[in-house]
DNA sequence: CCCGTTGGTCAACGTTTGTTGGCCAACGCT
DNA sequence: AGCGTTGGCCAACAAACGTTGACCAACGGG
């Protein structure tokens, strides 16, 4: 038999009887990831994490950076043109900001790994750009300036995420939600509907 | 690693025949942590660009840890009580701020590390407190919300260097200086010296 | 001139990393 | 039951890392 016949049985999505272990290491991998960034978190801590051993992570994910592509899978779930009141989308969108923040790891990764590691730093641009960038495009009033005014935006809500979930400085820390909502809101509103100053 | 007694022939700062040394390991540090971040930047590499052998760095600065402390000795220079016109604070700090970013690749570091070492979080949390909490505490007007107004200038500041220094967003890059000056300059002076909203 | 001090190189160490291949157990069809 | 397929573990690999200590070359005061 000189023809190996490459596992290969399930290149659909069917339900394989594996899932559970999958799964398991994606969010141990998020954890960790997370945690300690691309080069510290290890293959062999994220298995340990998720009780298997490190070599399933290869036979599953092929390598540490397939691991972490499939890790990064964003959708940032921005608000489409409806739900986008022209006066109220720097609060809005400072809010949803803060929701998905708090509400699994994954910006955390994308963020410390973006700064870290050069492909990490392309996709996060590439986030920004299909998903961001639409909604200035939407709720700017010269088109020509949305690249910029989603930059501004960007700036500030990755700022705020920076000082307040991965520097934890105190006073951004201890700062209540609608408080950051109240300060930040107008900011974004300013960069995105305001005339050029 | 308390004080051990070094060869020590000269524990003042006197002139050393190795200083063009380790000045070369001090400024090959600085490039390579900027660019790859404390894990990927390896001793044997900067030993390499500063074409020495890698036990001098051990020797200099005595571990990885050593090299990067002296690396992150950062002095912001922000502006003192004089030559601080409360009405021109915002302008004035988001000005300094992009000519430190720019002068050279300390912030970089710091940042960069900062995000994915503990040790360079608690570093930047220190600057911080150090540094930009005083000028808060001077311009705005109830000391007791200084901390959270200096976290939101924080969070700006780093927000706009995050895009345009480390990520690289394209539009935060094509932005003149003179144009993020006028977006955030009074965003930062709003933080700073506006009433609680 | 001699010799201690300093600047620098070389080769090796022990560890940890990502990654691989071989082996065994449980499943599921026929 | 029989047997191929799949899920999982174990032991090992080569490479790269931080770090160390032995060794040599040039200087400089007595």
């Amino acid at each position: 038999m000189p023809d190996k016949e490459l596992p290969a049985p399930a290149p659909s999505p069917a339900a394989r009887r594996s899932d559970t272990t999958r799964t398991a290491i994606l969010t141990a991998a998020r954890e960790r990831f997370a945690a300690d960034g691309y080069e510290r978190a290890t293959i062999r801590s994220i298995a340990k994490d998720a009780r298997i051993d490190p070599s399933m992570v290869m036979r599953y994910y092929g390598s540490k950076e397939g691991l972490f592509a499939a890790v990064l899978d964003v959708d940032l779930r921005l608000p489409g043109p409806d739900g986008l009141d022209p006066h109220e989308v720097g609060r809005v969108l400072v809010g949803h900001f803060l929701d998905l923040w708090e509400e699994n790891e994954v910006l955390t990764v994308l963020l410390r790994v973006g700064v870290t590691n050069p492909d990490g730093a392309a996709r996060m641009q590439g986030i920004f750009r299909d998903q961001l960038m639409p909604v200035a495009l939407r709720v700017c009033p010269d088109p020509e300036q949305a690249p910029a005014r989603a930059a501004l935006t960007a700036s500030q809500v990755l700022g705020m995420a920076m000082a307040r979930y991965v520097l934890r400085f105190p006073p951004a820390v201890a700062l209540p939600r609608e408080e950051v909502v109240a300060w930040l809101g107008p900011t974004v509103q300013r960069y995105l509907t305001a005339p050029h100053p």
